[in-house]
DNA sequence: GAGTGGTCTAGACCACCAA
DNA sequence: TGGTGGTCTAGACCACTCC
């Protein structure tokens, strides 16, 4: 029983824990103990323990040690794949069609939150995604074009959120998720009765300071977002 | 000047990658190589990789050795707080009113994600919770009994939300976002219209093998889930 | 078969922070 | 200020998988 892998270990912990050994609150052994205890290196143990608090299990402090987390926080998490790989994943025909392409000054509400002068103008791209030929997600998306150099003359041929993917990755930005009554034009295209409840999710990008682009993205009703906890 | 060394290193790996001097789907040297140009262990050079392969920017095979990834997944993650804790969170003041609370075998789609045998019986609890005295969230929730040994009397002194997660913590589940027209009930205990969109979380939970609890949370509108890339 | 990442070890030093 | 977790090292063996 020497050497353990510490995925063996953390599944150990973890059942002390779901079984009531150690309590919500009260200390474990530390580091060195437990190595001990369970025949390995300190570096392993301390690999298990980590990957525990890192999910919010344990919660780990210098020199006060480590406690079983009192108000264990769920965290869920997911990947946010392309359409395209989204609709193919499910065995499904991918299709999109550009709606709108002009240039305009973004209304007040995204300019604030890009910090983009108002007035300025961004490109403005509306694009509808098909599966199987069936609408599934309308997109309405303001490009910061100064950041953007090579950016395709149309994007007909491949949707915006593509390029986006292949050309600026590894940017950062915020998400946000909701439900919300469909507007007019997100009734017309989505084929859905204005009001319909509409799962949205709202994105915006950055690149080293420089907003990139403002993304809403309306799904067809039906759509589900899942992960596991 | 806080930063650590696998911290530094992973930092120089995304910058490279990000200025373009390592391209997707291209190879990056091997670990020992990049150790030896960083002047640190392979272990820390693992540790700092290993971090980037976890959030989606490198894939890692044996053998085949470490590239950038060419379809870079955006993995988002988010704290699923206890409502109480959610509306205090936010300045507001939490209550909540239980509003049916009886025992009723479940409806078979849910007894069927349950594995649950058809007829037999469930607690059926439905909650509204209140922030700042107006309607925020209306809980539908089955509970399995025969698990859950020391269940109050009743849940009009804690709701059943915190007394789980206080006395059922580190279960595992799935959970599943969309939004959806308020039901003729929901519309009614939320105050708005019936078929309103609402953003709906659903949960099962489940500890070792046996169902704990189906959940469904329909929020009210105005809720947003908010999370960072 | 051989190259690569995955992991483990034993020891060490350091940063943090509650006592 | 001492105990604890966070990290680093140098070396080693193993598992996987591409050639």
């Amino acid at each position: 029983m020497t050497a353990i892998g510490w995925e063996l270990i953390r599944a150990e912990v973890l059942r002390r824990i779901r079984a009531r050994e150690w309590l919500p609150g009260a200390g474990i052994p530390n580091e060195e103990q437990l190595a001990r205890e369970f025949g390995c290196a300190r570096a392993t143990m301390n690999r298990a323990l980590r990957e525990l608090a890192a999910a919010g299990v344990l919660e780990r402090r210098r020199k006060a040690g480590t406690r079983v987390a009192l108000h264990p926080v769920r965290k869920a998490s997911f990947d946010i794949p392309v359409t395209r790989a989204e609709i193919e994943g499910r065995g499904q025909r991918y299709s999109f069609e550009v709606l709108r392409e002009d240039l305009a000054p973004p209304p007040p509400g995204i300019a604030a939150r890009l910090k983009w002068p108002p007035g300025a103008p961004l490109l403005h791209l509306s694009t509808l995604h098909r599966a199987d030929g069936a609408p599934f997600l309308y997109e309405d998306r303001w490009l910061n074009l100064s950041v953007l150099p090579d950016i395709p003359r149309d994007f007909r041929q491949v949707s915006a959120n593509e390029w986006l993917v292949w050309n600026m990755p590894y940017s950062y930005g915020d998400i946000c998720f909701s439900a919300e009554p469909a507007t007019d034009v997100e009734a017309r295209v989505l084929g859905v009765a204005p009001g319909a409840a509409l799962f949205v999710t709202e994105r915006m990008t950055w690149v080293a300071e420089a907003p990139i682009t403002s993304v809403r993205l309306a799904y067809a009703p039906g759509f589900r977002l899942q992960t596991v906890l």
